[in-house]
DNA sequence: CCTTAATCGAGACGGTACGTCAGGTCTTGTG
DNA sequence: CACAAGACCTGACGTACCGTCTCGATTAAGG
C-alpha cells in the first residue's frame, strides 16, 4: 500500500526536459562546466524544480545518465565466447555513450567521500553484472566448457576495469577486434584444462 | 643555452610545503573540497605562490601526486608470472596509495576536455609500461614461455583498468591473491600454446 | 444587492488562527523574518488560504496589526490639556503595541511606493485624528482657552510624529511625564494669547 | 599607532562608484526592489565586492545615505527662532532628500530587531543634535530669550518626530511656513515666562 | 440524491534574492 | 624577481521566499 499522493504532483513533462537538458549540456561542455543554472534555462524550468528532485549536481547526473545500469538480461547464444562478447558490448555500450563518458569521472569525483554511494554502485551495478556472468559460467560449465569455480567477481572487474578504462580514462573504446581479444584472453584463464586457484603451484602442471 | 634566472629565486621550501599540504588535504577531504586556499593556508604560502608554479589546482595535484608514473625499472626474475606480479604491484602500489585514488578522478574531471592531457597520459603513463611488459614478454618468448606478439597494449589497459577499477571506483585494492588470479588469467591468455589474433577462428581448433 | 456567497463558505476559524499566528511571529521575530510560510505553519493553515484574504505580506499585517486606527472617540473632559493627554495616549497605546511597533516599519518600507496606500492612512488614521484634535480645540476656543484657527493638521502630526518616533524609531514610548510635557509645549503654541500665522512679523510683538 | 595596512588596497573607486549606483537605484526603484546584483551591475563591480565592504544590504545604505547625520554646525544668529529654523532645516533637508526618504523605513525595518543600531542611531544622531539645540537655548537662556532648562531630548524629538512623519510617512516635506508654525509651537513652550515641568500646576500662573 | 462551486491542505511551479565560496588574476609593500 | 597579503571579477552553490497554480478531498447550497 503506497502512501497516496498530497499536493500537486510534479509535472512528468518537466522531468523529461531536465533529462534532456542535462544530457545535452554533459555532451557538449561536459560535467565540470554544466551548471543546474544551465540545466535549468535550457530545460525551460525554475532552478528549484531541479533541487526539488535531485540534491545536488551529482545525483542529478548519476540518476539521469546511469538510469539502466548492469545487464538487462542474461544473454544465452549456446556459446560461452559469443555470451561474454555480448555482455562485454552491453558494457562498452553503456559507458562510451557520450553523456556517460562525458559525466563519470565528475560523478566518481563528487561522490568520492561519499562511501554510501559506492555501495549503491556496488549492488546496482557490479553485482548484477557479477550474477550474470556467473550464470553464463555456469551453463558453459555444464555444457563443460570450463572450470565451475571461476572467480566471476574478478572477472567483471577486469572486463568492466578494461571497458571502463578504455571508454573513460583514454576516451577510445574498445573496437570489435580488441573485444574479441580481451574475450580470448579472458576466457583463457578460466578454460576447463585448468584453474585459477588458490593454490597456485600447482595450477601450470595440470595444464600442460 | 638556458636564460640566466633574475631576480630573487624561488624558495625550495616552499615547494615542499606545498606538496605536503596538498597530499595532506588530498587524503584528508579530497579533491572537491582541497581550495588552493587552504593548501595555502596550511602551507603557511600565498596563494599567489602556488598559482606561479602550477597553473591550475588540477595541475598542482597531477604533477604533485603522479610525479613517477609508469615502471621505474623492467623487472626481470627469470619467470613471466613473477616478472607480471612485479608489475600488477607496482601500478597497484601507485594508484591505491591514498592521495594518489582521492586525487585521480578529480584530476581525470578536471581534464576531461583537454585532449592534450590525454595525450601526456598516454605518452608518459601507458607506453612506458607497455614496452615494459612487451620487453617481459619478449624475454619469455626467448625462454619459450609465450608466444611474443601478443597485443601488449590491450594486455596493460586490461592490467591498468583492473587495478584502476579496484583501487579508484571500488576503493578496495587487490590483495595478494587477487593479484595471482588477474596475473593467471592474463598469463593464460598469452600463453604459447595459442595466442589470440586478429584472425579468432583458427584460434582455438589450434590449441585443443 | 449582494451576490450570494455560493460554495463551500470560509472557516472563520482560519481567519483568527492567521491573525493570532501573525501577531505572535511579529512579536517574536518581527516584520522582516516573518513569512508567510511560518504563518501558514503556525496557524495549520495552507499557504494559499491566507493568500485567499490577503493579496500581501504586507496587506495581511497592516490589516491584521492596524485594525482600529484613529480616535475611536473624541474625548470631553472639559478641560483642554486633559482632553489633549487622552489623545495622545490613544495615540501612544497603539503605535507602542509590541506588534504594531514590530510591524508598522516593515509595512511602510512595502508599501513605500504605494501612494494609494498613503491616500489611505491619510484617510483613515490622519484625516480622523485631526478632525477629532479640531472639534477638541474648537470646544476649547469657545471656552476662551486658545484661538480657534490653530492649524490643527501640523498638530497632529507634531505630535503623532513624537509618539511615532518614540514609540517605533528610538523603540521606548512616551512615559507619563513627558507626555505632560508634549501636551504644555503644543498647548502654548495654540494659546489664544497669541497664535501661529502666516504672518510670522506681528505675531510675537501681539503676545508680549 | 595604527596598524599598518597589507595587501592590496581597497579600490576607491569601487566605494564612489558602489555609493553612486545605491543612491541612484534607491531614488529609482526604492529600498525593497533594490537588489546587490542591480547595485553591482550598475556600479560595474562584483557582487562579493559590496559584501566586502559592507555585511548587508542595510548596513550599505545605511552607511551610503546617512554618512553625515546630525548638525554639522550649532547656528547661531543671536536669535533663538532663527537658530531654530536653521536646525530644523538640517533635518528637514537630510530627511527629505529622495534617497534618504526612500531608504529610511527599509533600513528601520531590516534593523528592527539590532538593538545596536538603535544605540547607533541615538549615539551619532540624536545626542548630537541634542547636544546642538540644548546649546541654542543656552544662549538663548543668557539672553532671556528662554528658560535655560527646557526639555531638550524631548524637544529635539518631537521636531524631528514630526520632520520624520511628514518626510518619510507622509512623504510630504514641511514646507516653510509649516516649518515656521512648527518653531513657534515649539518655542512657546520654553518661552521664559514659563517652562515645561513635573509640576505642571504652576506653570501657567507665573506667565499669565 | 446529485450537481455545482468555492474552500481547504498540500505541495509543485517560475522567479528572484540571498550570503557564501572557489577559481584565477592583479596590485600593493617588503625582502 | 619572489613573497605575503588581500582586493578583484566571475560565476556557481544551495536555501528561502514570493505569489500562482494544480491536485484530491471537503463542505455547503440548489436542483
Amino acid at each position: 500500500m503506497t502512501t497516496l499522493p498530497r499536493g500537486r504532483p510534479r509535472d512528468p513533462a518537466l522531468d523529461r526536459a531536465i533529462a534532456a537538458a542535462t544530457v545535452g549540456l554533459l555532451m557538449e561542455i561536459g560535467y565540470r562546466a554544466m551548471s543546474l543554472e544551465l540545466v535549468a534555462r535550457r530545460a525551460g524550468v525554475a532552478r528549484a524544480s531541479i533541487y526539488r528532485r535531485w540534491r545536488t549536481k551529482a545525483h542529478l547526473v548519476y540518476e539521469t545518465v546511469f538510469t539502466e545500469l548492469g545487464p538487462r538480461s542474461v544473454p544465452d547464444h549456446g556459446d560461452l565466447e559469443t555470451d561474454l562478447i555480448a555482455l562485454i558490448d552491453a558494457l562498452r555500450t553503456e559507458l562510451s555513450a557520450p553523456a556517460a563518458a562525458a559525466a563519470i569521472n565528475g560523478v566518481l569525483a563528487d561522490f568520492a567521500a561519499d562511501e554510501a554511494f559506492r555501495a549503491h554502485v556496488r549492488d546496482r551495478f557490479l553485482a548484477p553484472t557479477a550474477a550474470a556472468l556467473r550464470q553464463v559460467l555456469h551453463r558453459a560449465a555444464r555444457r563443460g566448457e570450463v572450470a565451475a569455480d571461476a572467480p566471476a567477481d574478478l572477472l567483471v572487474q577486469a572486463i568492466g576495469g578494461t571497458v571502463f578504462f578504455r571508454a573513460v580514462v583514454l576516451g577510445v573504446p574498445l573496437d570489435e577486434t580488441e573485444t574479441g581479444n580481451l574475450v580470448r584472453i579472458v576466457l583463457d584463464g578460466v578454460r576447463s584444462r585448468g584453474r585459477p586457484a588458490q593454490a597456485g603451484a600447482a595450477r601450470l602442471t595440470a595444464s600442460e
